[in-house]
DNA sequence: TTGTATGCGTTATCAT
DNA sequence: ATGATAACGCATACAA
């Protein structure tokens, strides 16, 4: 700043900086090339202190290298770049829970906007740590239309519809014959979990299938595999299995393969959730109900500038469909 | 900071919150007590305004979703969080350059510090951008020990043994009887990738075997396994091939089992680089020279926190191993 | 130990 | 269109 006083005065530079500040054109040109030969950028973290704009999404993750996560934040933070963010990364347990202690370090970088890959942390909890910033929940609603919004602290939703997804797959299993279908779950209480076993099983419902036996696994490829195991050789073994996330699929192949030797497709089909990019990789080749990541990036990003633009309004929402990707697994 | 007056007067508060401040025992307790309750942190902004530390680590990353680089990015977070500082994440082109403009972007957040995981970047370039930080490179020594510190700016080091985990790999191929030896590359002018690649020369010609034979990749799954049907059906082929990272490898593999018929480690032996948690799933198991990704961590939080401690220190180092873990992709 | 005053770099308000 | 001044929330030097 001080170096600028060389050439002009000083909120010229501010304002120079800032688009929608009047200034002549001239000298706009002429500061920002001195600020550029000299090196110069605002400091955000002054520009914070006064505009109550920090600049910065917090996101709060359990495990950035699942594989599914470290492909979100990737997206995430290109677009969120793009519109003059920053990425501000914060690990949680591997639990899945949030503890406050975590809440309250966050708060004092005063993100802008907050995303949580966690899930069981209740909105009133989120808020009360977070002034201005609202929370983003996403949602499973169990029919396949949005639900009405509750009553309790103001959050805004992202809806994602299993629906459709799953009816394809099913609807491809059944038509080769499967009768019986397991499904090696994901971490016990999360929300993903659970709404996918619950559409499942609705769906298989609706179509006259038997309920699905159910797997304990935890989304991780190691236990996904140890719980195939125990399918087949303690259970009644299965015609063919969901898994919860591709990765856990990932580890069900492995173990019908390199352990039970059996054929995938033709003795067990396999069929994941997410579609993460090694899902076509050609050991796995997986069948999976796909979660459009981009469309889901760019959902939140809307999400993030309208709260952002209008920090007043009601709860907003994004809604998401899925769709069955058929690959080698089915068949 | 206004809602503390109901109670004590202010800087009070400021002090409450440093520990080395002086404050009567009983009063700081009261006043973290008070905090608590009316869930105030001191802002980080105001404070990195005036002590001119942000407690933010800026990370450049080309791609979040790189296996590697994801799982350092988790480690890192961890050992930075718990070391008051957070990660800032952002992201370069994908082509492993360093464009100005992002620098600039990034400056602007004030940094305490840079880790980027871009390699054809300049250290110039770099210390023309950052005021106080000062960046920090990963290095590859060519001979076992590591090198004198050459002039121009001020950077601290990370210095990578390749050799030991090399050594290891090629007495381990040389015993099986092996004769040619592929490598499949990461992108071309990255600087792991020229440093495995002249480490396994020179082992290579050490031991009296032929140079290798080079098949152009960039360290992705799809060119590796592009790679590997090329050298298959227009060059040569080989008895054993080492795949510049653990991805790579995967995608050698692949091609080598379900597009060539070959059998690993039967008729080709693979070895990776890094040793990334994928490589133990049984679909490849692979062979690979490990780069202890904790450790490598634990260098980089100090290298972090020397530096900071100490603004003015010379070039700082710190020095890692490899080693070779074996699987069953060689045998 | 504790309070007062000052300044960090920026933007907003009000003036010109 | 441009400049002066206050204010953002905190830490620090100094005084008490």
């Amino acid at each position: 700043m001080v170096a600028q006083r060389a050439n002009v005065s000083r909120v010229a530079v501010s304002r120079a900086f800032n688009p929608h500040a009047s200034l002549k054109p001239a000298k706009r040109e002429l500061i920002l090339r001195i600020a550029q030969e000299l090196n110069y950028t605002p400091d955000r973290a002054a520009r914070a202190l006064v505009s109550g704009r920090s600049h910065l999404v917090g996101v709060i993750v359990p495990d950035v290298c699942s594989h599914w996560e470290s492909q979100e934040i990737d997206a995430l933070t290109t677009a969120l770049q793009a519109e003059g963010f920053a990425t501000l990364l914060f690990k949680t347990r591997i639990d899945y829970s949030m503890d406050e202690q975590l809440l309250a370090y966050m708060r004092g970088f005063n993100p802008d906007s907050v995303i949580a890959f966690v899930e069981n942390v209740k909105p009133a909890t989120l808020a009360r740590f977070l002034d201005r910033a609202v929370p983003i929940y996403v949602h499973y609603p169990r029919s396949g239309a949005p639900e009405e919004s509750q009553a309790g602290p103001l959050h805004d939703r992202l809806n994602v519809l299993h629906r459709t997804g799953v009816e394809q797959a099913v609807s491809l299993l059944q038509g080769y014959g499967v009768r019986r279908i397991a499904y090696v779950s994901g971490v016990d209480k999360s929300r993903a979990n659970t709404a996918r076993e619950h559409m499942l099983r609705v769906v298989m419902a609706e179509r006259g299938l038997a309920p699905p036996i159910i797997a304990a696994s935890d989304f991780s490829y190691d236990r996904a595999y140890a719980a195939t195991l125990d399918l087949f050789r303690v259970g009644e073994g299965a015609d063919a299995i969901f898994a919860a996330n591709d990765v856990g699929a990932f580890g069900v192949i492995d173990a019908l393969r390199h352990e039970l030797n059996l054929r995938v497709p033709e003795d067990v089909k396999v069929v994941g959730f997410d579609d993460i990019a090694q899902s076509h990789w050609k050991s796995y080749n997986l069948t999976t109900v796909k979660f459009d990541l981009e469309e889901r990036v760019r959902a939140l990003v809307r999400l993030i500038l309208r709260r952002l633009n209008n920090p007043d309004a009601p709860a907003l929402e994004e809604t998401l469909n899925t769709r069955l990707v058929v690959r080698g697994t089915v068949g």
